[in-house]
DNA sequence: GTCTATAGCATGATAGAC
DNA sequence: GTCTATCATGCTATAGAC
């Protein structure tokens, strides 16, 4: 498989130059650039590859951010602010019929997680964010984001605390899975394939999907069993 | 050469210009690299931080191990290893007469884990390898590592995969709230102090201790408000 | 065994043209 | 709105002295 030239949408280097409002343009750039940090970290990424990801020249982007911080910031704040509203469209959701009780609403959420890996970038740009709590600046963000969802999932929720620490730590569990792109040697190894199946649950093949690795791999339980263990 | 000041013992920089024995610079280059690889993560952090954290020059850290990246890669190695010795040793250990179920092996091995925030490094350095996945050389180990720790936990200890997530899945988030400073704000955030409370359960004084957060805190409430699940 | 000096490249940021 | 050129710094790694 070569990867040839032209870019497709998620990841790819744009080639044009041409004059583009500077609020799109802002956009374009902010997806890039959560892209690229949540690969390789707030120091592993440069500004250039920011602006190649994005077709646009290095200084450009430092142009627009002021600085290579307030990119990160502003690609973290927006990370946040995502997955807050993601959480915060399920809650608003009407109970389904059935079992309406903490449980469901548990899987629920955490069914609304997984799909956001459809941007790899949001929950890796957080994940990194969190990595990088020595940082005065950083981490005081990420400290700060942490706990906003803790508050969210305990004030908005009504969860209690050991509900929302298994919440969290299953979804730090699965940052950590796609940071070392467990799914990428998904089949070549039978203990990662195991504990994939047993991590995803029955969005495997969304994630799969979503990470571009070999997609058909159907075998979804329908209604998919993206619950918090048993 | 002039240099004053004094270091002492865990985390500080040396000033002394003997001749050591090769070996033994060598543990403590590796000791003062995992603490800073720890913290900042392998692009963050740089060799002549290293080099200051542990009393020698810049050039001799680079001498000793030829890459930055194979001194990182000995410390990861290094971490890896210490926390399966640790497991061994747990799994080892007589079942206490009492309940000798899994439930309680996980417990064991759970508090076993907690206690190696005794060597900050450890737990830092393993967690920024896994973040690092994107890496060729790093990344490959860092999967390999995350894949053994699965497998110790399935074929050695005989847990199903569901336990052994839940079990990875605590151990992410100790990570992470070790990773964003959380000790750090104790106390000065009502929910930041509920949530440690939660997530280390009883040990919270071992991990504040350990951190450097103000130690006497004294609370180990056996079964108290920090509730341990079922 | 350990240091000083320094080469050489990568990177973030600035200046200014178009 | 976007680029080219470029400065200045920081960093890994090498050379070689003591």
């Amino acid at each position: 498989m070569s990867r040839v030239s032209e870019e497709s949408g998620t990841a790819a280097k744009e080639t044009t130059t041409e004059r583009i409002p500077a609020a799109l343009r802002r956009e374009q750039i902010l997806a890039a650039a959560s892209r690229v940090f949540g690969e390789r970290g707030y120091s592993g990424a440069t500004t250039d590859q920011v602006a190649q990801a994005a077709g646009i020249s290095q200084p450009y982007v430092v142009r627009m951010f002021g600085t290579k911080e307030n990119l990160f910031l502003e690609v973290v704040a927006r990370a946040l602010d995502k997955l807050i509203t993601t959480f915060r469209v399920v809650l608003a959701e009407p109970q389904p019929a059935g079992d309406d009780d903490a449980d469901s609403l548990v899987a629920r959420l955490g069914a609304a997680y997984v799909d956001l890996i459809e941007d790899r970038g949001i929950l890796l740009s957080l994940m990194q964010a969190f990595i990088t709590g020595h940082d005065p600046v950083i981490g005081a963000k990420a400290r700060e984001g942490f706990l906003q969802i803790y508050r969210m999932l305990r004030d908005e929720a009504g969860f209690p605390p050991e509900i929302i620490r298994d919440f969290l730590a299953n979804g730090m569990l699965f940052n950590t899975l796609l940071a070392i792109r467990l799914p990428d040697i998904f089949e070549d190894d039978e203990a990662a394939e195991e504990l994939m199946r047993c991590a995803f649950r029955g969005k495997l093949d969304v994630v799969l999907d979503a990470t571009g690795s070999h997609a058909s791999h159907a075998m979804s339980a329908p209604t998919g069993t993206a619950g918090t263990h048993s």
